[in-house]
Formats: C-alpha cells, sequence, structure tokens
DNA sequence: AGTCCACCTACATC
DNA sequence: AGATGTAGGTGGA
C-alpha cells in the first residue's frame, strides 16, 4: 500500500509517563515497538508515539494535529494528575510503594469495543497470546492503515461488531480463539444489535453499566470491571486477576479462598475512586516481583 | 449459593 | 520425548 503522509507533532506534558510500562501493563494489546517508537491505532487513526523531554512526540495519520491531540490526550487520560493520586494515595505503604517503583504508568481510557472483545479473549490466556489472537482478528477482519514507512507489520483498524458477528465462531476458531471464539461472536451479535450500547454506559453509574456486560457471553466479572477500569471510565472498578490476589493476600492479609466480589468491594471501600490506578499498579509491581525503587535506575 | 470442572492452545517444566 | 501443568476466567452442572 502506498504510504500516507503522518502529520507529526508534540504534545506537552505535565503529567508523568512510562510509555513502555503503560503499553505493556496487559491494558492494551496491539500496540509494537519500532526502535523508539510505539505504534498503534486510536478510533480510526494510527499513531507512532515517543517520549521525550517534557512531552510526546507524535506521528499521525489523523487529519489534524488539533485531533490528534485530543485522541491522545484522552486515551492517555492525561486529566488524572498522577500526582494528586499518589498524594491521595501516600498512607497506603504498599501502594505507595507500588506507585514509587512505576511513577508514570498510567491507566488508560481505550475504545470500549476492542477493550471488551480483548478481555473476553483473556480467560485462561496469557498476554503474547492474547495480543496474537486480536493481531489475527485485526488483520483478518480490520482495516489497514498507513503507519512506519514500509513498516511490517501494518497498523489495522479493529474490526466492528458486525463485521466479528459475521465471521461467526467458526471463523474466529480459525484464528485460534478456541473457547473464547464463542464469546466474541456472541458478544459481537449482541453490540451489533444494539442490546448493547458500549459508549452510552459511559453515562451510566458503575453497577448499572456492570449489569449491562454482564449479560453478554464470556463477560464474567473479571472481564467486566477490566472493560470499566479501561475504557468506560469507571475508575472505581477493581478487577481482580491473580496477580492482584496474590497481592492483596500478601499485603493486606486476605485469604486465598477470599471470593471475588469480596475482594472487589474491599477495595473500592478502601480506595474508592482510585480503585482503578490503585489495581494497575498492584498488578504490575507484583508481576514485576514487588521489587522496590524506580525501574531503569540502579539501586544505590 | 457455593464448588467443581471442561474449555482451546502454546509454552514451560517435569 | 510425551505427559502434565499453567496461563490476566466463564458458564454450566
Amino acid at each position: 500500500m502506498a504510504d500516507e503522509r503522518l502529520g507529526e507533532g508534540f504534545l506537552p506534558l505535565e503529567e508523568p509517563l512510562d510509555l513502555e510500562a503503560t503499553l505493556a501493563s496487559g491494558q492494551v494489546f496491539r500496540w509494537r515497538w519500532r526502535g523508539r517508537w510505539a505504534w498503534g491505532v486510536l478510533g480510526e487513526h494510527g499513531y507512532g508515539l515517543r517520549h521525550e523531554e517534557g512531552g510526546l512526540r507524535f506521528r499521525t495519520t489523523a487529519p489534524s494535529l488539533a485531533a490528534a491531540e485530543t485522541e491522545l490526550t484522552a486515551f492517555l487520560r492525561l486529566e488524572d494528575k498522577l500526582g494528586a493520586i499518589r498524594e491521595a494515595l501516600a498512607w497506603d505503604r504498599p501502594v505507595a510503594r507500588a506507585m514509587a517503583r512505576l511513577p508514570g504508568l498510567r491507566l488508560l481510557r481505550q475504545d470500549p469495543w476492542e477493550c471488551l472483545v480483548s478481555f473476553a479473549c483473556s480467560s485462561a490466556s496469557n498476554i503474547p497470546r492474547i495480543s496474537r489472537n486480536l493481531e489475527a482478528l485485526a488483520e483478518t477482519y480490520g482495516w489497514g492503515l498507513g503507519g512506519p514507512r514500509g513498516a511490517s507489520p501494518r497498523l489495522y483498524r479493529f474490526p466492528d461488531p458486525g463485521r466479528l458477528a459475521e465471521a461467526g465462531p467458526e471463523g474466529l476458531r480459525r484464528l485460534g480463539l478456541g473457547f473464547r471464539a464463542e464469546y466474541v461472536a456472541g458478544t459481537a451479535a449482541a453490540v451489533a444489535s444494539g442490546a448493547v450500547d458500549l459508549l452510552a454506559l459511559r453515562g451510566l453509574a458503575y453497577p448499572e453499566a456492570r449489569g449491562a456486560l454482564l449479560t453478554l457471553p464470556g463477560v464474567g466479572e473479571k472481564v467486566a470491571d477490566c472493560v470499566l477500569a479501561f475504557s468506560l471510565d469507571k475508575r472505581e472498578a477493581f478487577p481482580v486477576d491473580r496477580w492482584v490476589r496474590r497481592s492483596l493476600e500478601a499485603w493486606y492479609g486476605h485469604g486465598p479462598r477470599a471470593r471475588y466480589g469480596e475482594l472487589s468491594s474491599w477495595a473500592q471501600d478502601r480506595w474508592g475512586e482510585y480503585a482503578g490506578y490503585v489495581q494497575q499498579y498492584l498488578f504490575c509491581w507484583a508481576r514485576d516481583g514487588w521489587r522496590d525503587g524506580q525501574r531503569g535506575r540502579k539501586p544505590g
């Protein structure tokens, strides 16, 4: 395909940002590094991102740089002031340690549809496999975009619900989704039919939005909470996976048999609107082996 | 209502 | 080497 011309801009940042940690934090699965640039898709546009002193350098297929800045600001949740959040949570020692370890780790505001499919694919899976599954979905049923010159792999817009519903469970199974193919196809059909209006869930309170998601096949408590936290502006959502569960056991005295709902609502009572951020920090910190200090800096 | 288990599949470990 | 276990769960018995 012919190169699309990429606009280039610079977005000054007041907020800390660790792009590498954030894009690898299990919230998103389709960003790829080429040298110092991270390449991915936001909505209908391809983006290359590079963190520089004082801000974010970006390249984009978006028609206007202003539109790109708006899209990036929303995606990175730059309205969330990490410094203030960190202060508000400083009283909690394990959380403070986790935040000190990855100061620029941010919650993201992704596209709810891709986010929903991502986590419907995550059951009994792992990050490399989820990435492969989503990449296959995008390459097979999505639409190609511009990107880095001569880039391989190319960038693809994620297929809309109608397209995946049409593909059906058989088509999706061929891409290696396994038993998740039924989940994704069923969820795609429900969303395509209008039974669940994902964007409208942003306007609902957490319990109502969660209830709507739980009607979808392949969407249980954990998947619903991930979608709510990572794409639907519900910062109080607290997804509990193995790593977070381990953290709650290790640092807060919860038993290994504690039920999901017990842990999740305990976390919401404790951390309130910041529960989602806490979850993300505890998750990354646990996966990182509970090491202290700032990443990339030699101790002492 | 709480508990157990099958489900695809790649990869690691036994 | 082939068996067994596990990986960011869900749904059904």
